[in-house]
DNA sequence: GATTAGGTTCTGTATTTGCAGAACCAACAG
DNA sequence: CTGTTGGTTCTGCAAATACAGAACCTAATC
């Protein structure tokens, strides 16, 4: 596949969105290309010729999604290449996790208000608000999705 | 106010927390100050000291802070000193605005779903899918505060 | 008008990051 | 057993980060 300076330029964009989460730039042009490459799986090499990069920075990155579960290769009989995929089956545990990731925050929050005082009882009481709502947060997580797939039909 | 090693322990760890979040360390570990400390109103100096580091670092952490939001200082009649606190307040609008940010994924699915052929169907319809989600998402997050209040009581 | 208190801005630097390039390895082909 | 393909690991470096320390600024104080 030919990539035209839309998809250059998307994939480039897609990369600093993931450079935001993070993760380090090459990973996340990666990230852009499995999405925009019309097939889903692309090959060690055109990966490095597309993105203009060293086979060693391809191959870390690669290692890396592959290990955050990510991405998967998957080979073809009388062929000894890797072709490289994204996991997009997995969006709904990954956006789920991600959304949990944020709600780690009350584990802090309830730590500190054992270990804080009454001398300030606003503050205190802004805090158990707080980590009431990320419990609660918390809990409604997966009846999100339950209410997504009812919606859909 | 005294710090004990188990407040400092807590700092530290809310602040790799932060680093994880992509803030720099100096930033994380005032942010777990500014939480555990009592008062929650620590004055400059009282940073500097309780986090053993330069005046220029928590100068340019805290105009950091000020600029995202995060933190205010107020002062003192007769007295010089600022005394800086988190805007804990604002946890609602914070929370919020952190699950839109990760809902933003979808401006670029959408795009790369205008940008890709029909050679991977499945591939398209899932990610079709996965944008619809959050769609959803991003008009159940108000709702999710709103119940949040209700059954509060 | 010199000094001090409370910060800020500038300059330098140790550390970390992110990648290139080369050496390397394993499997298969001739 | 030699060469080639496809990829990995090792070594080194340029650039970015995150901070220290010093110089600096400003308002109050003597």
């Amino acid at each position: 596949m030919i990539l035209t300076t839309k998809h250059k330029e998307l994939i480039e964009r897609i990369g600093v969105f993931h450079e935001h989460k993070g993760m380090q730039p090459l990973v996340g042009r990666i990230i852009g290309l499995l999405l925009v490459h019309e097939e889903g799986e692309v090959s060690f090499d055109e990966i490095v010729e597309n993105l203009g990069v060293s086979k060693s920075a391809v191959s870390n990155a690669l290692t890396f999604l592959q290990a955050k579960d990510r991405c998967v290769y998957s080979t073809r009989p009388g062929d000894r290449k890797r072709y490289f995929a994204l996991k997009v089956s997995d969006w709904r545990e990954d956006f789920e996790k991600e959304l949990l990731d944020i709600a780690e925050i009350q584990k802090f929050i309830d730590e500190v208000l054992e270990v804080r005082t009454q001398k300030n009882p606003e503050f205190n009481c802004k805090m158990k608000d707080f980590s009431n709502f990320l419990g609660f947060f918390k809990k409604e997580i997966p009846l999100l999705f339950e209410r997504f797939k009812n919606q859909q039909g």
